[in-house]
DNA sequence: GTCTATAGAAAGATAGAC
DNA sequence: GTCTATCTTTCTATAGAC
């Protein structure tokens, strides 16, 4: 019963994905090949088809997998109770969770239209998922009339790209600690919802 | 004196161009050949390195382009006398210059790890000085005590990133118009730097 | 499970005819 | 100015040995 030695498909399968979420994060999927990956995994190009059934799936799973990671890791948030504390729960939340994972959010934005129409459709529905979290404080803060947001959908799609922006100059090392980047963010998003300075 | 007949070099560069423009928005500069193009254009593949001298020039030429183009249409603008009334005006000419060029916008922020260093570098200039024409309305604001903006620096990237997301979902024939949509995130741009809700 | 070998297609770019 | 033809390289994916 014991697994064959030399057998490591624990190991290099993970890997595999791990070197091809890198790659393609720095060069883009297209312009990466499979005999790069190869190399860096350390075995031959042929060999990388015992882990994925082609190029394509390969990137639609890196791009599922970071999107379902994102959806649990909010489900699991013990949620404050007013719409208030729940938007800056999800201001901290979302800046922390992507500036952890910046090669998954680069290829999860950048590749989309390398997608197959319907693996396309897939990860589509999950990011419209993540939006309705942000969407639905909007609209409870709005009808409790302690937010101002004469558009809610707009207002999500505005707050989602101003705090994933930060992945596009975010450097470690650099003037502003995460911590500090989520408070003034935290602040910015208060202000444009219509929130007074301080609660 | 007469230019040689059939000489179209004047009608078929720009055709270039144009037409490696919108495949690139469409697949990505990597995804896209030579022969693709040529095909587009209506020339063989050879034909095109008379208006290029290579795949990256033609792309660095698309961005630098559209870079230059950005920035000479804000400096065409009669600036408005107060920081609320630039920012306004800022706020406007950004959606409204982005939604008309999405191909060039696309192509912009996606394809800038396909320019080689030197070219990058180039690009990376001209975005920083369009980054500071906002920042520098952000800074007057905060000297004159009509905003409320803690970081400068920070703010003018959230905002630039706010707005230039309208790109990823607007489509012509929604359910806003492109001058709703410019007086909602105006609102929004206000509260965010504190401004009140109306002037 | 990984290898070598290779099929088969397509890429960027150039040469030289017209 | 555009063409055909081609050089050279590289690609994804598969077949079959071990």
């Amino acid at each position: 019963m014991a697994r064959k030695t030399g057998s490591h498909s624990e190991i290099t399968g993970p890997k595999v994905r791990a070197v091809a979420l890198a790659l393609f994060a720095r060069h883009g999927y297209a312009a990466v090949s499979m005999r790069q990956i190869a190399a860096k995994v350390g075995v031959q190009a042929g060999a990388l088809y015992l882990y994925t059934a082609d190029k394509q799936s390969l990137l639609f799973e890196l791009m599922r997998s970071h999107m379902e990671t994102l959806l649990n890791a909010w489900a699991q948030q013990d949620l404050a109770d007013s719409p208030q504390d729940q938007l800056e729960q999800f201001t901290r939340f979302h800046i922390r969770f992507h500036l952890d994972r910046t090669e998954a959010v680069f290829v999860s934005y950048m590749e989309l239209r390398n997608l197959t129409a319907d693996n396309f459709a897939i990860i589509e529905g999950l990011r419209k998922r993540y939006e309705e979290v942000l969407e639905n404080i909007l609209i409870t803060g709005q009808a409790n009339r302690v937010f101002d947001v004469p558009d809610t959908k707009l207002a999500t799609l505005a707050v989602i790209a101003m705090l994933t922006g930060v992945n596009t100059w975010y450097r470690d090392g650099g003037r502003l600690s995460a911590d500090k980047i989520e408070a003034i963010y935290g602040g910015m998003v208060r202000q444009a919802v219509g929130l007074p300075d301080q609660a």
